[in-house]
DNA sequence: TTAATTATGATAGTAATACTATTATTTAAA
DNA sequence: TTTAAATAATAGTATTACTATCATAATTAA
């Protein structure tokens, strides 16, 4: 699979490709463990130098600042979960069976390979829950949209609701639906870890009831109305 | 009104009660619209200080930092939001027009009184939408939640499952399904606005659609199941 | 083969941010 | 009217987020 040696990470997201280097394969892999271990707002290039042994400059040649280095870890997380979607539904024939799989995906529910070169899958999971919307939710927005840095998350949103389409092709809201799925794949998640009475599931704090939440939720909205 | 005067506020959240005097509203007030112009990062205590014409050390004596601050915002909000869904649901007999409400409320259809003493109540929703998510998404999480900062979210969130459960008491997950509907009231916003290829609307950018999407998503899944 | 160029990383800064400690002034109480 | 308490301003410090310069290794060109 080519793919999985190298994803093709937008070049606006870097200054010097770290891919290209053991050092800028070291920022990238022990960034993430470091953000996932102190947060992504104490988390600081001198930490992350220290952690590696080299200098705050050596990563300043790879990274403008730590949000594009946030961004490149997410942006490599869309990517990765797309081709999971994509792979793991394509021999699928039934578009209500591609949903399922696409929801347990998703849901870190489906035993995939989750062992990468480089970069640790659970980190990157737990990345994705609690850092992954500080990336879009800023006052740059709209330029680093133009500079297409949002593109794998809109891939996988243009995936999946492809997926809605081929199930009831009537139905008028796919994207904000895919987006409500993968959003509150992950928030469910949190607040069930974190804040649990907002959810229903904050007595067993078991991922497979958000799942069956999302399966309820995403079918009834699919399901085509008879009036 | 009583509340209109007071929204009783968790002290934890100021240091000195920015109500109890003029700079301490004008830290708030002003605090509000600065946050909405340059966004919370950009914001500091500094240009905040200046704005007023006041010093850093002055704010600092009324709140700890500036994510308590952007709580304590927020927190205002929410209580305002539970009040409107409270007052403008409390005189509906019928749980279907409770519901509708309870969108236009949130989508802001609902010509409800938008002046307020001291916040501008239009700064206010643009910083939910876009702000909102970073006093939660930290590792202080459950610091803060045993503390009871999140208190006012959770209140709103449990008044609108009782509104669901009123209109399906067998539907079991009315939590879980008013956070989605109130993040989505939020997430929809900002994507049409800003990312519009990850939704539906972003032909027309007009906020009833998101009305639209939300009441088709929620009393889709509310419905009664007849298997 | 050697000099020149380029790539890479280290050193040593600076400006801004996020605070804190101390001092001055006003207000209130005894 | 003196004392105490509350409030705000001044003047700091440590950390963060970078930047400019320097040193060395690797590559290329003459």
């Amino acid at each position: 699979m080519e793919w999985q040696l190298h994803p093709k990470m937008n070049e606006k997201l870097y200054l010097k490709d770290p891919d290209q280097s053991e050092i800028g394969k070291k920022i990238v892999s022990n960034g993430t463990s470091l953000i996932r271990k102190i947060g992504y707002e104490l988390f600081t290039f001198k930490k992350l130098a220290e952690d590696i042994g080299i200098t705050e400059a050596t990563i300043y040649r790879y990274f403008e600042n730590k949000i594009k280095l946030l961004n490149y870890i997410v942006s490599w997380y869309w990517h990765w979960l797309d081709y999971q979607v994509m792979f793991n539904t394509n021999n699928l024939t039934d578009a209500d069976k591609k949903i399922k799989v696409t929801i347990q995906i998703l849901t870190w529910q489906l035993d995939i390979n989750h062992t990468s070169q480089d970069i640790n899958l659970e980190d990157l999971h737990e990345i994705i829950i609690s850092e992954s919307s500080k990336v879009y939710l800023t006052k740059n927005v709209s330029e680093d949209n133009k500079e297409q840095l949002f593109m794998p998350y809109k891939n996988l949103c243009s995936r999946i609701s492809q997926i809605f389409i081929e199930y009831n092709p009537s139905y008028v809201y796919p994207r904000s639906l895919a987006t409500t799925m993968i959003e509150m794949a992950h928030y469910q998640d949190f607040f069930m870890n974190n804040l649990p009475s907002l959810t229903d599931f904050g007595s067993e704090k078991n991922i497979k009831h958000v799942r069956n939440f999302l399966v309820d939720l995403i079918f009834s909205a699919l399901e085509k109305k008879i009036s």
